[in-house]
DNA sequence: GAATTACGCAACGACGCTGTAGCGTAACGG
DNA sequence: CCGTTACGCTACAGCGTCGTTGCGTAATTC
């Protein structure tokens, strides 16, 4: 052996993509322009990864949505902050066209199934967490459903982003809070 | 002037337009597979229409997502016969693709934004009205803002369909319609 | 019934994209 | 230092799609 495959050229690309993919979503990856702004050639690119679909996916692998789960004492305070991350978040890429074209991917492509899946876990994981703690700390109402609870309080928010491409303000934020947060813990 | 453009033909192209993105969305109209289909050759599709965008969005103008304002006497009557209607809607066309495959063609096109943004308020606008109806019967509390409520009630819908690609079962409807009822109706 | 014009057919050109071939150059391992 | 092999470049083949051309046929209007 006299010369291993370049990890450098293999981040470029990467990181090249996952530039693209954070623009404008998956549809606006393509071989040539991955090259061109890499400065990686084609055929080196074509030595890495077996396909533009390879070479997709592998960059999609190393893209999270995740926002974490805080701990503020309150299901309020935790979903508050959630919020405000999930702001800074937007703000670094275009998560909706990723999740737009993600989703439309999925329709014909089980691999892009799981990235979505994935994804998707990476968003609710942390609001399961929150309402778990909330539910130990006797904030919750007892007869409510984990996976119900979920819907109730991303739908809202993805409804804004994902069909009216707006992140709500935190007015209006404070006011869909109000709203969940009375539903799931006012007993009935 | 001696033979006008046949309005059969135009129907047959539009009906097979229709056909192909009930069943998977717009992404699976092709003019080929449309002018095979509808049995027109391909050439007299392109006398009928400028273009396959054109073709695409005149069928889609066609197109209704409406589910009407039912008017039991409650809000919690009105959205649970909604949901019927709903899923009765989703047994016809696969709406999710649809709606999916609009949304990502609206990224890059403004006709597509128009689409959706019609058959976006064909679901809000029977919301809306049926919020509207149990406001008036001084049904739902006077503080919350009703765009903000039709967020509520039609997200956790949106997400179980759009992202999990499930159409809540009676059991989970009842419980989701439990909690947004409870949101709206219950003074804080 | 005659002129006009839409229709069907088959083939083809154009475009954007993926993936490959050949070849010279330069970097790395032994 | 030498051999090996990745790299860059240019060009090209392949594929699916849109849209067009030319021509013979048949329908519809006057």
């Amino acid at each position: 052996m006299a010369r291993p495959l370049s990890d450098t050229a293999r981040r470029a690309l990467i990181d090249a993509t996952l530039t693209l993919i954070a623009e404008g979503g998956p549809d606006r990856v393509t071989v040539d322009e991955v090259a061109r702004r890499s400065g990686v050639a084609k055929t080196t690119l074509y030595r890495h990864f077996d396909s533009s679909a390879d070479l997709l996916l592998t960059a999609l692998a190393s893209l999270r949505s995740d926002i974490g789960a805080p701990d503020t004492g309150s299901l309020r305070g935790d979903l508050t902050e959630m919020i405000q991350r999930f702001r800074h978040l937007t703000d670094t890429m275009s998560l909706r066209d990723i999740m737009i074209g993600v989703l439309n991917r999925s329709l014909k492509d089980d691999e892009f199934s799981s990235v979505h899946q994935r994804l998707r876990d990476e968003r609710t994981d942390p609001i399961r967490e929150v309402l778990t703690r909330a539910a130990e700390r006797g904030e919750l109402r007892t007869d409510v459903n984990i996976d119900t609870a979920i819907a109730l309080v991303e739908g809202p928010f993805i409804v804004r982003q994902m069909m009216d491409d707006v992140i709500p303000d935190p007015a209006e934020s404070d006011a869909i809070v109000d709203l969940i947060v009375h539903a799931l813990c006012t007993p009935r």
